[in-house]
DNA sequence: CACAACCGATAGTAATACTATTATATTTGC
DNA sequence: GCAAATATAATAGTATTACTATCGGTTGTG
């Protein structure tokens, strides 16, 4: 399956490779339902081997503690997310093009994508979207991060704002940008669904897409 | 204490009004340190009861779950935002200026603020910074929203929309350009202390208000 | 001084995150 | 094709947590 090639998130992230077994690939197929579904606090490892048929002590197995199971989501579509970019912008000269594709890639919704078999790629952006802020704003940030637990999400807004500085080489905040427009983006999408008063809606229209491509663009002076 | 009558979250969110009774404020004193301390995670009622020297009863007697204690403290917190707005808007007829300042109160540091005297006004912006995504990234938002847990935040983001409109009457997104500024700066701040490649630095100024000031006068075409 | 609200003390419950152990499949090396 | 290593199921158990229930004493108020 070449499919498994092309995702592959930290092994530091889990105890044994999921993506290696038809047990650890149900785990990350229905564990990304089941979060979807349940939310972070509602969704535990005793319900996720109920519903794959196992136990949790085979879940334990593979996964540490249910918030690894998180940051291996996470960094799941951070790779996800990475290949996407790369994907969009090969054979692309002008950097200011690619830099818009880049960003469409991380704000756009997520379209039913068939590339990976047993992930459901549109149930793991919910995920994302609901829970990824839990898998930072812990105590334990600092050493969950030594572990490697973010270079995903760090490759990714360094390879953007690389794309940043060829379009505008005196920027100063090419990070800081790159993570507003992602970390805004899906917060967006939460606050459309649930909070719409604290943002906006455009009839047929993908108001999220339009407004952060048109604040990078005014940002870096390329409007 | 004139300062109870500044900060009045909305009712709703507590079964008792803490501020009314010297337990009450210590638990809203002492409960703000505990969580700056503890995290959202580790912080328990039994461990506020403690260190106030009362019980884990007596806390529910004042808050109907852990969660309600954190959304009254963020309800706290908007209310205190507000009024800070109100004061850094008053009397200045030019409406750039009053947003210039109404951005600079959502995103500058927290200093030392000696006005309500049993809230470490330091601490809850940390809380703040580190939990906030924790008041509404769950999965009963809805009926805490119809509760009115997030008048306090969604008041601000109206009016500084409000402001924004004022400077550029066609803008579609104001609400949008608030809550990104807001949330993106607290994670900012986040990933200043933790995660430091999602973000840039710059050597004796404050980064953070640096950038978002530039990107809203930007976005809105007063640079 | 009666009365009510408030608070402390204690006990208890269901769920959760995680560990430990043993027996049974299943795969792998030779 | 069979022994050895490995993977999984089954079960039990622990400490903690979020929250509820009850009761009796204290305190301030009319």
């Amino acid at each position: 399956m070449e499919s498994a090639l092309i995702v592959q998130p930290n092994p530091g992230l889990c105890l044994k490779d999921p993506q290696s077994s038809s047990l650890g690939q149900r785990m990350i197929s229905e564990g990304i339902q089941l979060l979807a579904q349940k939310g972070y606090e509602h969704f535990t490892f005793r319900k996720l081997a109920q519903r794959i048929g196992s136990t949790e002590a085979s879940v334990y197995r593979y996964f540490e503690s249910k918030h690894k199971f998180l940051l291996y989501l996470y960094d799941w579509y951070w790779a996800w997310v990475s290949y996407r970019i790369s994907l969009a912008t090969a054979n692309i000269k002008s950097p200011k093009i690619r830099l818009q594709q880049a960003i469409k890639v991380l704000v756009s919704k997520v379209e039913i994508d068939a590339s990976v078999t047993f992930v459901n790629e549109v149930d793991l952006h919910r995920v994302i979207v609901n829970e990824s802020a839990k898998a930072y704003l812990v105590k334990d940030v600092d050493e969950v991060n030594q572990e490697g637990a973010y270079l995903g999400y760090k490759s990714v807004v360094q390879t953007v704002s690389d794309i940043i500085l060829e379009v505008k080489a005196d920027f100063r905040y090419p990070h800081m940008l790159v993570s507003t427009v992602v970390e805004g983006a899906h917060l967006q999408r939460f606050f459309m669904e649930h909070l719409p008063r604290l943002t906006n809606k455009c009839k047929g229209q993908d108001a999220v897409l339009n407004f952060y491509i048109d604040l990078v663009n005014k940002t870096l002076g390329t409007a």
